[in-house]
RNA sequence: GUGAGCAUAGCUCAACUGGUUAGAGCACUGGACUGUGGCUCCAGUGGCUGGGGGUUCAAGUCCCCUUGCUCACCCCA
């Protein structure tokens, strides 16, 4: 039994499962960087209003599920619950919208919330997370999505579902949310307990609402649609033309509502069946009036974030981790011990991965460790192969081997790791 | 915050209605095989049965408390 355990709700990341990991980060980088994206590191922590006054104080996340403490300087700080409010807050301070516009940022990193664990919840998790500023156009959405639709189709993530909506913005908001209000008024002794607070808090939440009879009766319910401006309904009109013509499939749902305040015109959630009750992988919106609650510019934006564990969770159920090919020393007495160290040490400084026991060992066990280890090749060097300034070389999945001069190994190990290098890719 | 289920070796799980020293597979270490891995066989390491209290001649097993985990509600990535 081991003395410490981490916290609930809180957990490590370790071989394998960390390879799964590595590769999806290494994905995301990629498609980032081809997408113009720069990475943007933000800090875990910031001061509390910056989540309170972005987030909303009436939601779940401010309301009971921060991490809040008073540092000893006596000021209420948060461990980071999401990302956006910090890219927000980094934009402003430090007049990113002085660059070229669009400004596109993206992070990768833990966020927390004190909630109670269950599957693909936790309180520290990790999310990938993008935002787009300065750009009102739906071509700016599209190009979120589409990125985020690259992003699975190149991780082989299959069987998810993008679902679009839109909520509307400062100007057409307020009439829809004043009619539900009227509708679900005449009902409300039909409304579940949860409901009825959210008649008066926020009503656009009854249309997420799970229980059976609230689902009944908000079939009749007014339409977002129906209620959207003209300058809503047509940015919303034309997102769903771009996916369209980009072979993105999507399906409309007018629920999805999102739990931040902060969202505007567009919001989105990419599902998955294979997770359970919390089956978001990615979600995110449009927020055009952040940066400027922020003491910014007015500056419309648009980001997501990805669930790093949920995702995770889906490529372990579709994809094996990665092996990880290297070459093995297998040096036999202290002689042979000190040629294979040095040869090692040369190949590291040309950054070529190999792997070279410390102490002395048997053949059969460094055999034996070589394939438990995975390693593709085992460099041999033995007293005979001293005397012959050789080393014998082999493949382990077919068993072939060979015998080459010790000078030619560096060339020998080189020509092979990019040959692994290229398979890889 | 609410509800339900589960806690036995590093992992997956055994142990008949309570009954002697809590077992097996995998993994790990070593040997059979002295310079050639995977397969096989043999051996070894590894446990305060989550913790505390109670019932009993006797508790891994039954009861209570506690902690942890898991799933679901709520909510969300």
């Amino acid at each position: 039994m081991s003395k410490y355990n981490t916290l609930k709700g809180i957990h490590d990341i370790f071989p394998p499962d960390v390879f799964v990991w590595n590769k999806i980060e290494r994905t995301a980088k990629d498609l980032f960087y081809i997408f113009g994206y720069d990475e943007i590191k933000i800090p875990v922590m910031e001061s509390t209003e910056v989540f309170t006054r972005s987030i909303g104080q009436s939601t779940d996340i401010v309301g009971k599920e921060m991490y809040t403490f008073t540092d000893k300087g006596d000021r209420s700080v948060t461990l980071r619950p999401e990302g956006t409010a910090s890219v927000v807050r980094c934009y402003v301070e430090n007049a990113l919208n002085r660059r070229p516009a669009p400004q596109k940022f993206y992070y990768v990193g833990p966020m927390f919330r004190y909630e109670r664990p269950q599957k693909g919840r936790m309180r520290q998790f990790y999310q990938i997370g993008a935002e787009c500023f300065a750009s009102a156009s739906a071509e700016a959405d599209a190009e979120i999505l589409g990125i985020l639709n690259e992003f699975f189709n190149k991780l082989k993530v299959p069987e998810l579902r993008l679902e679009i909506n839109s909520i509307g913005c400062k100007a057409c908001r307020p009439d829809y949310n004043s009619a539900l209000t009227r509708f679900f008024s005449q009902k409300e002794e039909f409304l579940c307990g949860d409901c009825r607070a959210r008649l008066k808090k926020n009503p656009l939440r009854i249309l997420d609402c799970k229980v059976e009879s609230c689902g009944q009766l908000r079939k009749d319910a007014p339409l977002i649609t129906d209620f959207l401006c003209e300058n809503c309904k047509s940015h919303h009109e034309r997102l769903r033309e771009l996916l369209t013509s980009r072979g993105i499939s999507f399906r409309d749902n007018p629920s999805i509502v999102r739990g931040l305040d902060y969202y505007t015109k567009t919001t989105f959630e990419i599902t998955s069946e294979h997770l359970g009750a919390q089956n978001a992988v990615a979600a995110g919106g449009r927020y055009d009036n952040l940066v400027e609650e922020f003491g910014g510019p007015p500056t419309p934006a648009i980001g997501f974030a990805i669930g790093m564990e949920r995702l995770a969770g889906l490529m372990k159920q579709f994809a094996p981790s990665p092996n990880t090919p290297f070459f093995y020393f297998a040096p036999l007495g202290e002689e042979a011990l000190n040629i294979a160290i040095s040869l090692a040490i040369n190949l590291m400084d040309k950054n070529i991965s190999s792997i070279c026991t410390q102490w002395q060992m048997s053949l059969k066990g460094h055999m034996k460790r070589a394939d438990k280890l995975n390693a593709e090749y085992v460099i041999m060097i033995g007293a005979d192969e001293i005397q012959k300034n050789t080393a014998v070389w082999k493949h382990l999945s077919t068993g072939t081997q060979g015998e080459i001069s010790i000078e030619d190994i560096g060339a020998f190990v080189t020509l092979h790791e990019k040959r692994l290098k290229a398979e890889r890719s």
